[in-house]
DNA sequence: AGCACGCCGACT
DNA sequence: GTCGGCGTGCTC
């Protein structure tokens, strides 16, 4: 079979069509001549028009049917072809978390590229300065670094292992990331690097950092530029003239054709895992892209204070190389716990008097105070104290959250607000209590019992708040934050936003009310989210060892709790990470989770939870016979914790097993197969499903 | 995913 | 009488 037209060849291209749209991974088109692999070309599909990529090698016959093919509308030259590693990238992200290769494949590049014309593409590809960045020189002295950070360094140049850095909050990880950084530029005139943070918005002093020292070498990547600047951005990094990109979990799939080093700031957060979409982690995804460049020499680094125990146990099996940077720049000592046993105080206190004591000593001495709640709001429920009504979500299985500022109910999980009712709408009772406390509560305690406090220099003491609901106007967050750096907000409350990458230099005192629903929560990672939140809240106070030894102060963390007998409280105590975790992985492999097991999810939604099981049920007998069946365990299907959300029914069945490679023969076996499931008659309703492999939430 | 076609309720 | 809801089907 050859082409129509002989001057013609087939070219197998990849377009943005999920796995149940029943196109194969690869369609095949037709060029007037052979295309490179990882060319940009617009296709024409069905009756619209997309952007594809060219995915090699170029068959020799049509995959399909040669009267079907259809010719390519356009090339794009003026663009570099997507390289083999890039590509690589891709289709093992596809593979590994079952999703289509040109899903994948598409959902990594700007949307806005999708939209342009070629001509739009040219006249952008000749605005934007054609020429290499030069990597900026140093406008801003650089320190010296401690043997530690020397070590670091090196370690992160000579390793082809990945380095698991584990630096205690204020060792100076960042110096070594961006030393690091800057002997690669120097070294190799062509090189660029990848840094990866958690959350932009929430680490504007790493960015500044990077930008004081490289300047117009570095770019960002995330979600909350422009589609014009993120298309500008991506272009610059893919033509190589940013040589530093730093960027969010989406920026792992950056096109870097000259990538030489991956950093991953504060690699336990669970933010480089994706929600939606190829639910990819964005960590793992940056191990995986080092190793396979690493022909080239591309190193990669996570970096931690408390390091994610799947982290930390691959470095004690030897699979990555742990550095420690174990003191404080400074030599600032480490904060003091303070366990305050709610037993034994009245019930529904909201801060205990001895830690309000200790916040006023504080205030009276000129320095600052962080009070930790992780519940926005209010209140988390209004009830009716005679029939027990209670603010429920007429969508969710969920309670309304009372929002005292407008008189608000809103549900956290739907959006669905409403105004709080005069009377309680079952038996009519004007008694309608808020049970519980909220952040927005919190604030207003804090300021009634501190109204009276003086600061040394005669003025009222100051209260903030920082949560979604305060830092959601433009600019509020960055306000609130130079306002706790300048002093002007003495005692801050809020949730765990607050414990993330900021320096507050003058705040001694570090306080979680509210604790013990994060130590029993269901999710048995829990006591690791807790004791990381914990530690880097703790890790917030006293970064300026010369403010604190003036001020003749020690550092504290309080931890209101009616467990303080609990082994994670020991461990916090002494700041020994490396205790807690050698206890919970040994809880761990004892209870065969991971990281000793390997599991993956399948979720399913449905307007009644009926279809959702049933279906999860009819995919679980699907299995029965499949590759790797007999090594991987299929648990019975169940609801989701929290069932409904915006009028959906939720549940998932839970896959587990001890070998990585058989849960995912498994999985890719069983996908086809699942996306003809939905025939069944008790599956009526089935809204969609999805696979989560890796998960980190139930 | 998009975008069609295709049958049943409230409006110019 | 139409506009429009989203249920099923197709795209090299």
């Amino acid at each position: 079979m050859s082409p129509a037209d002989p001057a013609s060849t087939w070219v197998e291209v990849v377009v943005a069509a999920p796995a149940h749209s029943g196109l194969g991974d690869r369609l095949t088109y037709r060029c007037d001549r052979p295309l490179p692999a990882g060319t940009l070309v617009r296709v024409p599909l069905g009756r619209r028009e997309v952007l594809g990529i060219a995915w090699g090698p170029t068959p020799a016959d049509p995959t399909c049917a040669p009267e079907q093919v259809r010719p390519v509308t356009e090339v794009w030259d003026a663009l570099p072809p997507l390289d083999a590693d890039w590509r690589d990238l891709v289709a093992f992200a596809a593979r590994y978390y079952q999703r289509s290769l040109g899903e994948v494949a598409l959902a990594a590049l700007p949307p806005a590229l999708r939209e342009l014309t070629s001509t739009q593409l040219q006249r952008r590809l000749t605005r934007a300065a054609p020429a290499a960045a030069p990597c900026a020189d140093h406008p801003t002295p650089v320190p010296a670094l401690t043997p530690a950070q020397a070590d670091a360094v090196s370690a992160i140049e000579a390793s082809e292992r990945p380095v698991l850095l584990f630096g205690a909050t204020g060792s100076g990880k960042t110096e070594v990331y961006l030393q690091a950084t800057a002997r690669l530029l120097a070294r190799d005139p062509q090189a660029q690097a990848l840094v990866l943070v958690p959350e932009i918005n929430l680490t504007p002093q790493l960015e500044q950092r990077f930008r004081a020292r490289f300047g117009d070498a570095v770019t960002t990547l995330h979600s909350r530029l422009t589609p014009a600047q993120r298309l500008q951005h991506w272009l610059a990094a893919h033509r190589g003239q940013a040589r530093i990109v730093l960027g969010t979990r989406m920026a792992v799939f950056a096109s870097l054709p000259r990538l030489r080093l991956i950093v991953v700031d504060e690699e336990h957060d669970p933010s480089y895992k994706s929600q939606e979409g190829a639910r990819y982690s964005a960590r793992d995804l940056a191990v995986y892209r080092a190793h396979r460049g690493s022909a080239d020499g591309c190193r990669v680094v996570l970096g931690s204070a408390t390091p994610a125990l799947e982290s930390w146990h691959a470095a004690e099996s030897g699979r990555y190389r742990r550095v420690d940077m174990a003191d404080r720049m400074g030599g600032a000592d480490w904060p003091r716990l303070r366990l305050v046993d709610l037993r034994h105080q009245p019930r529904g206190t909201a801060l205990a008097p001895p830690l309000l004591a200790a916040i006023e000593a504080r205030l009276a001495r000129g320095e600052q105070a962080l009070v930790l709640l992780n519940r926005r709001g209010y209140a988390p429920v209004i009830a009716c104290g005679d029939c027990g009504w209670k603010s429920g979500c007429p969508h969710c299985s969920a309670h309304l959250v009372f929002h005292k500022a407008d008189r608000s109910l809103r549900c956290h999980h739907c959006g669905h607000a409403a105004r709080v009712p005069r009377a309680c709408p079952d038996c009519g009772n004007l008694d309608l209590a808020p049970l519980g406390r909220g952040t927005e509560q919190l604030e207003e305690q804090l300021t009634s019992a501190l109204g009276a406090l003086r600061r040394p220099d005669g003025s009222p003491v100051r209260i903030g708040r920082l949560d979604a609901d305060t830092a959601r106007a433009a600019g509020a967050l960055e306000r609130t934050l130079d306002a706790v750096h300048s002093g002007a907000i003495d005692v801050l409350v809020g949730t765990q936003m607050i414990a993330k990458g900021h320096d507050f230099r003058r705040i001694t005192l570090v306080a979680s009310v509210n604790t013990d629903g994060a130590l029993f929560a269901s999710d048995w990672r829990a006591p690791e989210r807790l004791f990381t939140l914990l530690m880097q809240a703790a890790g917030r106070a006293g970064r300026d060892a010369r403010f604190v030894a003036a001020q003749d102060s020690t550092v504290e963390l309080w931890v209101q709790t009616a467990y303080p007998e609990h082994p994670l409280f020991a461990a916090l105590a002494r700041h020994d990470y490396a205790a807690f975790a050698a206890q919970q992985l040994q809880e761990r492999r004892t209870a065969g989770m991971p990281p000793y097991s390997h599991q993956a999810l399948l979720r399913a939604e449905a307007r009644q939870l009926d279809a959702a099981l049933a279906w999860l049920r009819h995919a679980a007998d699907a299995a029965h016979d499949l590759p790797g069946r007999a090594h991987v365990t299929l648990y019975a299907p169940v609801p989701m914790t929290l069932t409904r959300v915006a009028g959906i029914e939720r549940a998932q069945l839970l896959l587990e097993s001890p070998h990585r490679p058989a849960l995912q023969a498994l999985l890719a076996a069983w996908m086809p197969r699942l996306h003809t499931l939905r025939a069944h008659a008790d599956t009526r309703g089935l809204a969609r499903w999805a696979i989560d492999v890796d998960p980190l939430s139930f």
